[in-house]
DNA sequence: GCGCTCAACTTGTTTAAACATGTTTGATGG
DNA sequence: CCATCAAACATGTTTAAACAAGTTGAGCGC
């Protein structure tokens, strides 16, 4: 399916990494000897191996070679965001993913919403408001605004299945850039209404902003995460010491 | 101070977006006006915005140009992680920041630890527990483990000012990845004797795995931040449709 | 006016080559 | 034996060029 080359080549690394084909803490194989296994130019291997780096998979070692960092985890815990969505990490644990509707409205941004989100008012919207369950148990409360143009004709029974499957394949738009944020709040009495939140009395919260391929943001959502199951992975590569700092991407 | 020509290119034009010298929404000279601007190749050009797209910065439209997405945040909250350390994030809010050494001990990991944070068995260790202070408030119960090997000769005192300082401008090693999890807890009797919790029982986690420069993994670190405010900023790029799912990297 | 094509843009992918710089190792010479 | 130095090899940076593919608008024919 991938139709680029330097993406072939992630991929199969990639693949080759998970499965431990290469282990941790070895070398891969050297730029020039990727060439020859692949038959293509030294860029084109160095941007796979970039795309790696970035995945916290390797690390390059100047006049070394190119480390295998990749652990296999321990998969514990049920693990979402930074990697995949709800969907994907249902299907990966092997539980049984389901969507509940509570809210599909149309609605019209006005100057609080703007000041929240970054919708000019009077941009035209879909206000979502949907439970997300695993295995019977409800996980997520998911609060979504969508640019009405830009997602025409969405329903109910789309939001209940896979907006973003709507979208991508039915729409044809391409998702592209998704800024967010997370904090910890407290439980509201619509977060104890719809989520089984025990005597729990706080939530991980993730804010997004999401663009298109037109550099249009069509999507804010806030996810309301139970605190029991949530878990959020990230990889941070530095690049530079800053000027008179002591360190960036890493706290 | 940026030697290479790539990164003196995005730093300019980082600088002019958040300057908005180049507007939200608005494309940015095309590849071949920044190669005049910059006298430089086009591939040295398209390197520094693909490092700009990363940041969340811009987007590229294919056949289109490059599309600032930058948006000027209201930094109403004291945002931490993803982007700067505890140290320069109080320098930026213009806050005092102080640091309190609770614990400084030498140990020896064991099959617990390893189990747990990836040190083998046998591995010399110094365990590190910190309080951070933000204009007198204690925010963040640091729980650090470094490798002896790594940083030899660290101390209480070097605990207490900076321990990137004392490794990177001393030592002299360079940190190049950090894998993060972050996750809410129930807080501890430690948490409360540490941190002024207030009526809270939750606590947001953070928990990191840094590797050097020679692909060793130097420190495992547990930050507990009081939630009221914790805020990790994040942005993620699609690359590609997966195989046969709906999303990835994007919750 | 309308639609079509085409030329002139844009970004995306790939190759080839040169040089810089860091690491390792083996040969050489003391 | 050991220190030194150079060759071989690793990754890092930069340039140049070619071609692919998406977008736009001018101009042409109808």
């Amino acid at each position: 399916m991938p139709k680029s080359k330097f993406e072939t080549i992630y991929r199969d690394l990639k693949q080759k990494i998970e499965s431990q084909e290469y282990l941790y803490q070895e070398l891969l194989p050297s730029e020039n000897n990727l060439v020859s296994i692949y038959d293509c130019s030294r860029n084109t291997v160095r941007r796979a191996i970039g795309m790696l780096a970035e995945d916290g998979y390797v690390q390059s070692l100047h006049g070394k070679g190119v480390r295998v960092i990749y652990q296999p985890v321990a998969q514990t815990n049920f693990t979402i965001g930074g990697i995949e969505s709800f969907k994907e990490s249902a299907a990966r644990n092997r539980k049984h993913a389901f969507t509940r509707v509570v809210n599909f409205t149309e609605i019209t941004s006005d100057e609080r919403i703007f000041r929240k989100t970054g919708f000019v008012p009077g941009t035209p919207l879909y206000y979502v408001q949907r439970v997300r369950y695993l295995n019977g148990t409800p996980l997520i409360f998911d609060n979504n605004l969508f640019l009405r143009t830009a997602i025409p004709g969405l329903t109910r029974e789309i939001c209940q299945k896979s907006i973003y499957d709507y979208i991508e394949n039915k729409i044809g738009m391409q998702i592209v850039t998704s800024k967010r944020t997370m904090t910890v709040e407290r439980a509201t009495p619509a977060d104890e209404a719809y989520l089984e939140l025990k005597d729990f009395d706080f939530l991980a919260v993730v804010t997004s902003q999401t663009f298109n391929a037109d550099g249009v943001m069509f999507e804010y959502t806030q996810s309301r995460h139970r605190p029991d199951y949530f878990c959020f992975q990230d990889t941070a590569v530095r690049r530079k010491p800053p000027a008179g700092g002591t360190s960036q991407k890493l706290a």
